[in-house]
DNA sequence: CGTGAAATCGTCATGAA
DNA sequence: TTCATGACGATTTCACG
Protein backbone atom coordinates (compact mmCIF):
# COMPACT_ATOMS: atom_id res chain seq x y z
CA UNK A 1 0.00 0.00 0.00
CA UNK A 2 1.91 3.03 -1.23
CA UNK A 3 1.22 6.48 -2.97
CA UNK A 4 0.21 4.77 -6.27
CA UNK A 5 -2.26 2.83 -4.41
CA UNK A 6 -4.05 6.13 -2.80
CA UNK A 7 -3.52 7.74 -6.06
CA UNK A 8 -5.77 4.47 -8.06
CA UNK A 9 -8.10 4.93 -4.90
CA UNK A 10 -8.75 8.53 -5.20
CA UNK A 11 -9.05 7.79 -9.05
CA UNK A 12 -11.52 4.93 -8.73
CA UNK A 13 -13.63 7.24 -6.19
CA UNK A 14 -13.94 9.72 -8.48
CA UNK A 15 -14.44 7.22 -11.25
CA UNK A 16 -14.90 3.96 -11.52
CA UNK A 17 -15.99 2.98 -14.85
CA UNK A 18 -12.57 4.55 -16.76
CA UNK A 19 -10.24 2.16 -18.03
CA UNK A 20 -7.30 0.39 -17.18
CA UNK A 21 -5.46 2.32 -19.75
CA UNK A 22 -6.38 5.77 -18.28
CA UNK A 23 -5.53 5.19 -14.90
CA UNK A 24 -2.24 3.74 -15.83
CA UNK A 25 -1.52 7.14 -17.87
CA UNK A 26 -2.06 9.31 -14.36
CA UNK A 27 -0.09 7.02 -12.26
CA UNK A 28 2.88 6.82 -15.15
CA UNK A 29 2.30 2.54 -14.79
CA UNK A 30 1.34 0.18 -17.86
CA UNK A 31 -2.36 -0.93 -17.93
CA UNK A 32 -1.04 -5.01 -16.69
CA UNK A 33 0.81 -3.42 -13.40
CA UNK A 34 -2.62 -1.44 -12.86
CA UNK A 35 -4.33 -4.00 -13.22
CA UNK A 36 -2.73 -5.82 -11.03
CA UNK A 37 -2.97 -3.58 -8.30
CA UNK A 38 -6.13 -3.17 -8.67
CA UNK A 39 -6.74 -6.72 -8.11
CA UNK A 40 -4.78 -6.83 -5.25
CA UNK A 41 -6.74 -3.75 -3.25
CA UNK A 42 -9.86 -6.04 -3.89
CA UNK A 43 -8.69 -8.97 -3.00
CA UNK A 44 -6.81 -7.84 0.31
CA UNK A 45 -10.33 -5.61 0.75
CA UNK A 46 -9.43 -2.26 0.44
CA UNK A 47 -11.91 -2.05 -2.05
CA UNK A 48 -15.01 -3.70 -0.61
CA UNK A 49 -16.99 -3.22 -3.97
CA UNK A 50 -17.43 -1.12 -6.88
CA UNK A 51 -21.08 0.52 -6.77
CA UNK A 52 -22.81 3.10 -7.88
CA UNK A 53 -24.21 6.53 -6.14
CA UNK A 54 -27.78 7.06 -6.50
CA UNK A 55 -29.85 10.39 -6.00
CA UNK A 56 -32.14 9.29 -3.14
CA UNK A 57 -34.96 11.80 -3.98
CA UNK A 58 -34.90 10.00 -7.54
CA UNK A 59 -35.77 6.36 -6.29
CA UNK A 60 -38.16 7.49 -3.06
CA UNK A 61 -35.75 8.07 -0.39
CA UNK A 62 -35.81 11.83 -0.07
CA UNK A 63 -36.21 12.19 3.87
CA UNK A 64 -33.28 11.87 5.79
CA UNK A 65 -32.83 11.24 9.54
CA UNK A 66 -30.22 10.18 12.65
CA UNK A 67 -31.52 8.59 15.47
CA UNK A 68 -30.05 8.18 18.69
CA UNK A 69 -31.24 5.33 20.15
CA UNK A 70 -31.42 4.77 23.81
CA UNK A 71 -31.42 1.24 25.60
CA UNK A 72 -32.31 -0.13 28.93
CA UNK A 73 -29.01 -2.70 28.13
CA UNK A 74 -25.91 -3.28 26.06
CA UNK A 75 -27.44 -2.95 22.59
CA UNK A 76 -23.34 -4.00 21.01
CA UNK A 77 -24.47 -7.54 20.17
CA UNK A 78 -25.42 -9.69 17.30
CA UNK A 79 -29.06 -9.57 17.86
CA UNK A 80 -29.40 -6.54 17.90
CA UNK A 81 -27.74 -5.69 14.96
CA UNK A 82 -29.39 -8.21 13.04
CA UNK A 83 -32.76 -6.44 14.21
CA UNK A 84 -31.49 -3.35 12.83
CA UNK A 85 -30.09 -5.24 9.53
CA UNK A 86 -33.84 -6.32 9.02
CA UNK A 87 -35.12 -2.68 8.51
CA UNK A 88 -34.25 -1.41 5.01
CA UNK A 89 -34.57 2.47 5.66
CA UNK A 90 -31.59 1.69 8.44
CA UNK A 91 -28.81 2.66 6.20
CA UNK A 92 -26.26 2.71 8.82
CA UNK A 93 -26.14 1.86 12.46
CA UNK A 94 -23.55 2.49 15.05
CA UNK A 95 -22.44 1.79 18.51
CA UNK A 96 -21.31 5.18 19.94
CA UNK A 97 -19.94 6.30 23.11
CA UNK A 98 -21.73 9.36 24.17
CA UNK A 99 -25.38 10.36 25.29
CA UNK A 100 -27.22 7.53 23.85
CA UNK A 101 -26.29 3.86 22.81
CA UNK A 102 -26.84 3.44 19.43
CA UNK A 103 -26.80 5.98 16.12
CA UNK A 104 -28.84 4.82 13.40
CA UNK A 105 -29.19 7.18 9.92
CA UNK A 106 -32.60 6.67 8.27
CA UNK A 107 -33.76 7.09 4.81
CA UNK A 108 -37.59 7.41 4.34
CA UNK A 109 -39.14 8.86 1.25
CA UNK A 110 -42.19 10.37 3.61
CA UNK A 111 -42.04 12.03 7.02
CA UNK A 112 -45.33 9.46 7.20
CA UNK A 113 -42.51 6.83 6.84
CA UNK A 114 -40.05 8.38 8.99
CA UNK A 115 -42.77 8.28 12.15
CA UNK A 116 -43.42 4.33 10.91
CA UNK A 117 -39.60 3.47 11.29
CA UNK A 118 -39.42 4.94 14.88
CA UNK A 119 -42.20 2.89 15.53
CA UNK A 120 -40.50 -0.13 14.17
CA UNK A 121 -36.97 0.94 16.19
CA UNK A 122 -38.94 0.91 19.38
CA UNK A 123 -40.28 -2.49 19.22
CA UNK A 124 -36.56 -3.57 19.29
CA UNK A 125 -35.19 -5.45 22.20
CA UNK A 126 -34.21 -3.34 24.98
CA UNK A 127 -34.88 0.42 23.40
CA UNK A 128 -36.27 2.61 25.61
CA UNK A 129 -36.29 5.75 23.88
CA UNK A 130 -35.02 7.89 20.73
CA UNK A 131 -33.92 11.12 19.74
CA UNK A 132 -34.44 12.10 16.36
CA UNK A 133 -32.31 14.67 14.18
CA UNK A 134 -34.59 15.38 10.49
CA UNK A 135 -31.94 16.79 8.48
CA UNK A 136 -33.27 19.83 6.49
CA UNK A 137 -30.74 20.10 3.78
CA UNK A 138 -27.59 18.00 2.80
CA UNK A 139 -24.74 20.19 1.90
CA UNK A 140 -22.84 17.50 0.87
CA UNK A 141 -21.89 13.53 1.18
CA UNK A 142 -18.72 12.09 -0.40
CA UNK A 143 -16.36 9.26 -0.58
CA UNK A 144 -13.93 8.31 1.65
CA UNK A 145 -10.27 10.06 0.05
CA UNK A 146 -7.12 8.28 1.46
CA UNK A 147 -5.15 9.92 3.75
CA UNK A 148 -1.40 10.93 2.41
CA UNK A 149 0.05 8.39 5.08
CA UNK A 150 -0.58 6.69 7.88
CA UNK A 151 1.67 7.51 10.89
CA UNK B 1 -38.11 5.21 -14.06
CA UNK B 2 -39.87 1.83 -13.50
CA UNK B 3 -39.96 -1.54 -11.72
CA UNK B 4 -36.73 -2.26 -14.50
CA UNK B 5 -34.88 0.91 -13.71
CA UNK B 6 -35.26 -0.13 -10.15
CA UNK B 7 -33.83 -3.60 -10.42
CA UNK B 8 -31.13 -2.40 -12.53
CA UNK B 9 -29.99 -0.14 -9.81
CA UNK B 10 -30.06 -2.82 -7.16
CA UNK B 11 -27.94 -4.33 -9.26
CA UNK B 12 -25.43 -1.82 -10.01
CA UNK B 13 -25.24 -1.06 -6.30
CA UNK B 14 -24.27 -4.41 -5.85
CA UNK B 15 -21.89 -4.80 -8.11
CA UNK B 16 -20.95 -2.36 -10.78
CA UNK B 17 -18.28 -4.14 -12.37
CA UNK B 18 -20.97 -6.77 -14.02
CA UNK B 19 -21.36 -6.55 -17.86
CA UNK B 20 -24.46 -5.02 -19.35
CA UNK B 21 -25.04 -8.56 -20.72
CA UNK B 22 -25.30 -10.05 -17.08
CA UNK B 23 -27.57 -7.04 -16.31
CA UNK B 24 -29.96 -7.81 -19.66
CA UNK B 25 -30.14 -10.89 -18.38
CA UNK B 26 -31.26 -10.29 -14.96
CA UNK B 27 -34.35 -8.05 -16.46
CA UNK B 28 -34.49 -10.09 -19.71
CA UNK B 29 -33.98 -7.19 -21.90
CA UNK B 30 -31.18 -7.21 -24.66
CA UNK B 31 -27.93 -5.84 -23.87
CA UNK B 32 -28.59 -2.64 -25.67
CA UNK B 33 -31.58 -1.71 -23.89
CA UNK B 34 -30.16 -2.26 -20.75
CA UNK B 35 -27.19 0.39 -21.77
CA UNK B 36 -29.92 2.56 -22.90
CA UNK B 37 -31.76 2.53 -19.76
CA UNK B 38 -27.97 3.32 -17.83
CA UNK B 39 -27.46 5.83 -19.80
CA UNK B 40 -30.58 7.77 -19.41
CA UNK B 41 -30.39 7.40 -15.82
CA UNK B 42 -26.76 8.59 -15.60
CA UNK B 43 -27.69 11.49 -17.56
CA UNK B 44 -30.93 12.06 -15.27
CA UNK B 45 -28.51 12.15 -12.57
CA UNK B 46 -30.45 9.33 -10.72
CA UNK B 47 -27.17 7.69 -11.14
CA UNK B 48 -24.47 10.61 -9.88
CA UNK B 49 -21.13 8.11 -10.07
CA UNK B 50 -19.71 4.90 -10.46
CA UNK B 51 -17.43 4.72 -7.80
CA UNK B 52 -15.43 2.57 -5.62
CA UNK B 53 -16.22 1.13 -1.60
CA UNK B 54 -13.12 1.10 -0.20
CA UNK B 55 -12.45 0.07 3.65
CA UNK B 56 -11.83 2.87 5.86
CA UNK B 57 -9.27 1.57 8.27
CA UNK B 58 -7.51 0.20 5.30
CA UNK B 59 -6.23 4.09 4.23
CA UNK B 60 -5.72 5.54 7.76
CA UNK B 61 -9.55 6.40 8.32
CA UNK B 62 -10.55 4.10 11.15
CA UNK B 63 -11.89 7.05 13.60
CA UNK B 64 -15.72 7.72 13.04
CA UNK B 65 -17.63 10.53 14.78
CA UNK B 66 -20.38 12.23 14.29
CA UNK B 67 -20.89 16.20 15.78
CA UNK B 68 -23.59 18.00 16.19
CA UNK B 69 -22.38 21.97 15.68
CA UNK B 70 -24.56 24.34 17.36
CA UNK B 71 -24.44 28.17 16.15
CA UNK B 72 -25.16 31.30 16.88
CA UNK B 73 -26.12 32.43 13.33
CA UNK B 74 -28.54 31.11 10.46
CA UNK B 75 -25.55 28.36 8.99
CA UNK B 76 -27.83 27.17 6.05
CA UNK B 77 -25.44 28.97 3.87
CA UNK B 78 -22.53 28.56 1.12
CA UNK B 79 -20.10 30.31 3.25
CA UNK B 80 -20.72 27.55 5.99
CA UNK B 81 -20.74 24.97 3.26
CA UNK B 82 -17.49 25.93 1.82
CA UNK B 83 -15.97 26.71 4.80
CA UNK B 84 -17.10 22.57 6.09
CA UNK B 85 -16.18 21.07 2.31
CA UNK B 86 -13.00 22.65 2.56
CA UNK B 87 -12.04 20.12 5.51
CA UNK B 88 -11.20 17.04 3.76
CA UNK B 89 -11.82 14.35 6.91
CA UNK B 90 -16.06 15.72 6.90
CA UNK B 91 -17.79 12.89 4.88
CA UNK B 92 -20.59 14.78 5.29
CA UNK B 93 -22.56 17.74 6.26
CA UNK B 94 -26.07 18.45 6.99
CA UNK B 95 -28.40 21.31 8.17
CA UNK B 96 -30.87 19.82 10.58
CA UNK B 97 -34.14 20.52 12.77
CA UNK B 98 -33.73 19.71 16.19
CA UNK B 99 -31.07 19.94 19.18
CA UNK B 100 -28.83 21.78 17.34
CA UNK B 101 -27.78 23.68 13.58
CA UNK B 102 -25.90 21.22 11.69
CA UNK B 103 -24.26 17.36 11.75
CA UNK B 104 -21.16 16.37 10.33
CA UNK B 105 -19.50 13.06 10.06
CA UNK B 106 -16.13 12.83 10.68
CA UNK B 107 -13.54 10.30 9.70
CA UNK B 108 -9.98 10.62 10.89
CA UNK B 109 -6.73 8.40 11.95
CA UNK B 110 -6.85 8.71 15.56
CA UNK B 111 -8.33 10.46 18.65
CA UNK B 112 -5.29 13.12 18.05
CA UNK B 113 -6.56 14.19 14.57
CA UNK B 114 -10.35 13.95 15.78
CA UNK B 115 -9.31 16.38 18.72
CA UNK B 116 -7.97 18.83 15.45
CA UNK B 117 -10.46 18.36 13.13
CA UNK B 118 -13.10 19.72 16.31
CA UNK B 119 -10.75 22.69 16.76
CA UNK B 120 -10.94 23.30 12.92
CA UNK B 121 -14.75 23.43 13.42
CA UNK B 122 -14.88 25.82 16.38
CA UNK B 123 -12.74 27.86 13.65
CA UNK B 124 -15.50 28.06 11.36
CA UNK B 125 -17.71 31.53 11.28
CA UNK B 126 -20.35 31.16 13.94
CA UNK B 127 -19.74 28.04 15.63
CA UNK B 128 -20.70 28.49 19.21
CA UNK B 129 -20.24 24.65 20.15
CA UNK B 130 -20.07 20.91 19.50
CA UNK B 131 -21.30 17.85 20.96
CA UNK B 132 -19.44 14.94 19.65
CA UNK B 133 -20.26 11.55 19.13
CA UNK B 134 -17.76 8.57 18.83
CA UNK B 135 -17.92 5.50 17.65
CA UNK B 136 -17.14 2.45 19.18
CA UNK B 137 -18.33 0.24 16.39
CA UNK B 138 -20.15 0.08 13.19
CA UNK B 139 -22.81 -2.78 12.79
CA UNK B 140 -23.05 -1.83 8.85
CA UNK B 141 -23.51 1.05 6.29
CA UNK B 142 -24.92 -0.06 3.08
CA UNK B 143 -25.91 1.88 0.11
CA UNK B 144 -29.49 2.99 -0.78
CA UNK B 145 -32.00 0.61 -2.28
CA UNK B 146 -34.66 2.04 -4.62
CA UNK B 147 -38.31 1.71 -2.76
CA UNK B 148 -40.74 -0.05 -4.74
CA UNK B 149 -42.84 2.76 -5.60
CA UNK B 150 -43.21 6.41 -4.93
CA UNK B 151 -46.93 7.58 -3.99
C1' DC C 1 -36.43 -2.57 -27.91
C1' DG C 2 -33.66 -6.11 -30.62
C1' DT C 3 -29.89 -7.15 -33.76
C1' DG C 4 -25.41 -7.04 -35.47
C1' DA C 5 -20.91 -5.08 -36.41
C1' DA C 6 -16.85 -2.28 -35.19
C1' DA C 7 -13.99 -0.20 -31.81
C1' DT C 8 -12.39 -0.53 -27.36
C1' DC C 9 -11.23 -2.77 -23.26
C1' DG C 10 -10.25 -6.41 -19.79
C1' DT C 11 -7.39 -10.22 -19.06
C1' DC C 12 -3.55 -13.13 -19.09
C1' DA C 13 0.92 -15.18 -20.53
C1' DT C 14 5.61 -14.15 -21.27
C1' DG C 15 9.92 -12.06 -20.37
C1' DA C 16 12.80 -8.34 -18.39
C1' DA C 17 14.52 -5.38 -14.61
C1' DT D 1 8.42 -8.71 -6.76
C1' DT D 2 7.04 -5.59 -9.77
C1' DC D 3 6.59 -4.00 -14.37
C1' DA D 4 6.13 -3.70 -19.81
C1' DT D 5 4.54 -5.79 -23.92
C1' DG D 6 1.55 -8.13 -26.92
C1' DA D 7 -2.36 -10.93 -28.25
C1' DC D 8 -6.93 -12.91 -27.70
C1' DG D 9 -11.58 -12.91 -26.25
C1' DA D 10 -15.18 -10.24 -24.19
C1' DT D 11 -17.52 -6.02 -23.80
C1' DT D 12 -19.02 -1.54 -24.77
C1' DT D 13 -21.17 1.26 -27.99
C1' DC D 14 -23.85 2.73 -31.90
C1' DA D 15 -26.55 2.66 -36.18
C1' DC D 16 -30.39 0.57 -38.16
C1' DG D 17 -34.70 -2.17 -38.49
Amino acid sequence: MDDVDRTLLAALQHDATQSYAALAGQVGLSTGAVHERVRKLREQGVVRRTTVDVEPAAVGRGVLAFVLVEANAWMGDHPTRDALAALPEVMEAHVIAGPASLLVKIRVGTPEQLQASLRRLFQVEGVTGTQTVVVLESFFERPLDPYPQTP
